[in-house]
DNA sequence: TTCTCGCTAGTAAACGCTTACATGAAACGA
DNA sequence: TCGTTTCATGTAAGCGTTTACTAGCGAGAA
């Protein structure tokens, strides 16, 4: 015992009097080796319980069977979703995941990048807050890649992003089919591509007259600014009849704060949010929202990174949008009045 | 342009019209270099777009910088709770995840064990179908190791576990304190140790006699078999005045079983659930749950493989038992009748 | 018997990097 | 002037694999 260093392929050999290569031939199937030599070597290998370096391994063979996925800061269940989307994808193919999250700057994000160079096959870069070009610059030359909710048009590389535009403005467009009539927002973070392309989609619904007056408050995602928005609306004059809120969890908390200020819902005011994370569907009232295929982006996001790593050079960059899709639930309904 | 090969450390060196050794030395800020040769090869990696490769890199320092997480097929938020304890902290450090998840059998955590070799400086294990004895096999003999939630005592490792059965224990004697008299158990999964535990603090906190006729139905963690469960259990004569589900989720799907039966909660029956996922507080009415630290779970798990890692050899495996909480909130309110 | 063919097994180079060691030039003291 | 020290730089080994190439050997054909 006390082995300090695990067994290389290089002590399997010694112990099966055969060469490194022969080892490395029966671990791999590949040659032909006679039966006793396998029994061998097998055996040895067993004995030192001998595990090939994957390091090493891949340094020679250019594979790594890894893909890096580059996220912003893991908040909430988007996120896992979205994992869980790449991730049984890539389980399938018996791939591993290296992941890195929690990006603020681009700088971060380079950083994170460069170190994945030589440890991937290829990355996912989800970075709302970077433009496509911005990322051309961080990502190593050679490093295919495919790009998820990214802003811009595609640089270098694919692009696969959610309609967030579309989604907004259709959801807006359902609450003023139902009768709303003074209907606000609360945004998103500021630079947030996804925010803003919401925001423009709240804006597009209205038409330019409309959008001008409207209610628009500051937000970033989470539950608290969504409480604090809430607070706002409830003291508002005229008070909105309905509120469309950039995410589900502002959603959420303006639902509290509209309750605490002693305002029913949707009987007094209407609330929908965006992405149909799954406490939506359990919350009192249930929320309407809009419903991104995020465990599909995931999907789809990595079979084509799959795609791009075995095609050489091929592939002309594309942007693709998957649609989102209206979950309409009490929190909006109409209530006779 | 054109390039086909990622630059190398030798091709910034020809550009520098200096050794390697010397790229090296730069890029690293190790050994002294001259103003002059500094800037070359700045310029040169620059212009090259030179990025190291970390593979080949990792081969020759023995550090990766990379931890691999191995998980189970985790359901819902649990999952995010746990990786986000773990990402935090690693991330402070400048470490990376290696993630690896949905291991059905344990011939397939083997393997993904054994395909981490090489890949990372030490790994964290979560699973509750293997007993460390068992990981103990499949583990690379030198790779740094810690169990999550691994049932039986250490083996080789160092383990961190949730007080499973104190949790339960701890939550059934509430409510038998609060006046309920009939409590029945919707149980997880058969051979995960969690559901066993939980099962088993069930039990001790009623007592033998009263355990032996209580009703016990089984489950699988997930929504549907606590809706499943819980269509049973209003069907049920004598029927229960409380329920304590292994988990959140069945605690769910059995409370909107039982309000599908016409009765209500927690005024007929009371319910109870296990691990403060992030929806029991939105719930209406909000679940009555056991807080088990999960966040923190994953923190002190990585603290600890971090230490293994840096201290060569010493450290005896210990087993670690974290403690839980008691959240009552209105699943579980006693109404006056 | 000898030549050739077909296999198995070994040798060694290569992957991209770090680093111990060697080298040689400049600087300094005597 | 010549040793001696110092310091920047280069040389080359080595990390653990895979794999092209080579060598050797036994069998079958002539």
């Amino acid at each position: 015992m006390g082995e300090l260093l695990a067994a290389t392929i290089k002590d399997v050999a010694i112990r099966a009097r055969v060469s490194t290569a022969s080892v490395s031939r029966v671990l791999n199937g590949s040659g032909a080796v006679t039966e006793p030599t396998r029994q061998r070597v097998l055996r040895a290998a067993q004995h030192l319980r001998y595990t090939p370096h994957e390091a090493a391994r891949s340094l020679i063979t250019r594979r790594t069977h890894t893909i890096g996925v580059l996220l912003p800061d893991i908040h909430g269940e988007y996120f896992s979703e979205l994992i869980r989307g790449i991730d049984r994808a890539a389980r399938l193919r018996g791939l591993h995941l290296l992941v890195s999250s929690s990006h603020g700057d681009a700088d971060e994000a380079a950083l994170a990048l460069r170190s994945m160079n030589g440890r991937v096959d290829g990355v996912l870069v989800m970075s709302p807050y970077l433009d496509a070009h911005a990322l051309d610059d961080a990502l190593p030359p050679t490093l295919p890649a495919v790009l998820l909710n990214t802003p811009g048009d595609a640089g270098r590389t694919t692009a696969f992003v959610i309609d967030d535009f579309g989604g907004a403005k259709a959801m807006v467009e359902h609450l003023r089919a139902q009768g709303f009539q003074r209907i606000a927002h609360i945004a998103g973070p500021e630079g947030n591509y996804e925010s803003a392309e919401r925001l423009r989609g709240f804006q597009a619904a209205l038409g330019r007259t409309l959008a001008a007056k409207a209610l628009v408050l500051p937000g970033n995602f989470t539950e608290e600014s969504g409480y604090l928005a809430g607070q706002k609306l409830a003291a508002a004059t005229p008070r909105p009849d309905a509120v469309f809120a950039a995410n589900d969890m502002m959603a959420i908390g303006c639902l509290f704060a509209l309750r605490d200020a002693g305002l029913a819902c949707p009987a007094d005011v209407a609330i929908a949010g965006f992405d149909d994370i799954p406490i939506a569907r359990y919350i009192s009232p249930p929320l309407t929202t809009v419903r991104a295929q995020t465990t599909e982006l995931g999907r789809q996001a990595r079979d084509e990174l799959a795609r791009t790593i075995d095609a050489p050079a091929g592939m002309k960059p594309m942007r693709h949008t998957l649609g989102t899709q209206l979950v309409v639930r009490e929190s909006c309904h109409r209530t006779p009045n």
